[in-house]
DNA sequence: AAGGTCAATGTGTAGC
DNA sequence: GCTACACATTGACCTT
């Protein structure tokens, strides 16, 4: 099946996110995801501050923005409020917010992200390593996660992504071995790849309405 | 049950 | 001192 036979439509990140609320049909990997713990450091104090080495070599950075993001950050999101709109109290599972302090220890929560998040956040990846302070926030912004968990997934990433590159140099890479042949590919190639794959069989199975977007024309 | 994935957490480092 | 970073690890959840 190909999906050029479609029509293709821009359409917002946010239109998206709206449609996904409505109609609850995305699937998280996990079907009952769970909201992420306060830290004992508020995310804002990871998600704030001055732009470093990375941001400077990237130039994309400003750090006169930081101060902005220390507001956003301090306390008026949180993992609770913006993160985890598809998680719902019935999903059962104690937040452990004040597990530490309460002595009770309660399991760790961790926060499931939606294909389109990742989509979007994958894009953004294959564009920029690195995100600045406003990018991170108008990025937070536009798929409702928190800073933090936008640059928590960016640092994540970009360790996935060397791990994987040596791997890759130590000949563990499994395309290597289940082709027989060089990896002539690049990361990004791989991440491309994968969210195609990963994409079409969402939007095949599950939403075949959104399946002939332009996401594929912007994502690559 | 075992193993894998991945968001979250912890630690050490460096820039400002 | 505050912050973001790389890196390692933890722990919840999924897949086989």
């Amino acid at each position: 099946m190909s999906a050029s036979v479609k029509p293709l439509t821009s359409f917002l990140i946010q239109d998206i996110l709206a449609f996904k609320e409505e109609s609850r049909l995305s699937t998280p990997r996990y079907a009952c995801a769970k909201e992420p713990r306060e830290r004992d450091k508020s995310p804002d104090s990871i998600s704030a501050g001055r732009d470093t080495r990375h941001a400077r070599e990237t130039g994309s950075h400003d750090k006169n923005t930081s101060t902005d993001l220390k507001a956003v950050g301090n306390g008026e999101e949180t993992p609770q409020s913006s993160a985890n709109f598809r998680t719902s109290p019935e999903c059962g599972r104690g937040r452990s917010a004040d597990s530490r302090s309460s002595g009770g220890k309660q399991k760790r929560s961790r926060a499931a992200f939606t294909h389109l998040q990742v989509l979007e956040l994958e894009k953004k990846f294959s564009h920029q390593k690195y995100l600045s302070a406003p990018e991170r926030a108008h990025l937070a912004h536009s798929l409702r996660l928190t800073e933090t968990q936008v640059k928590i997934w960016f640092q994540n990433r970009r360790y996935k992504t060397k791990r994987k590159q040596l791997a890759t140099e130590y000949g563990k890479d499994p395309f290597k071995r289940a082709t027989g042949l060089p990896c002539v590919g690049t990361e990004e190639d791989l991440i491309r790849a994968s969210l195609f794959a990963t994409m079409y069989k969402t939007y095949h199975d599950q939403q075949p309405c959104l399946y002939g977007l332009n996401v594929w024309n912007s994502a690559v």
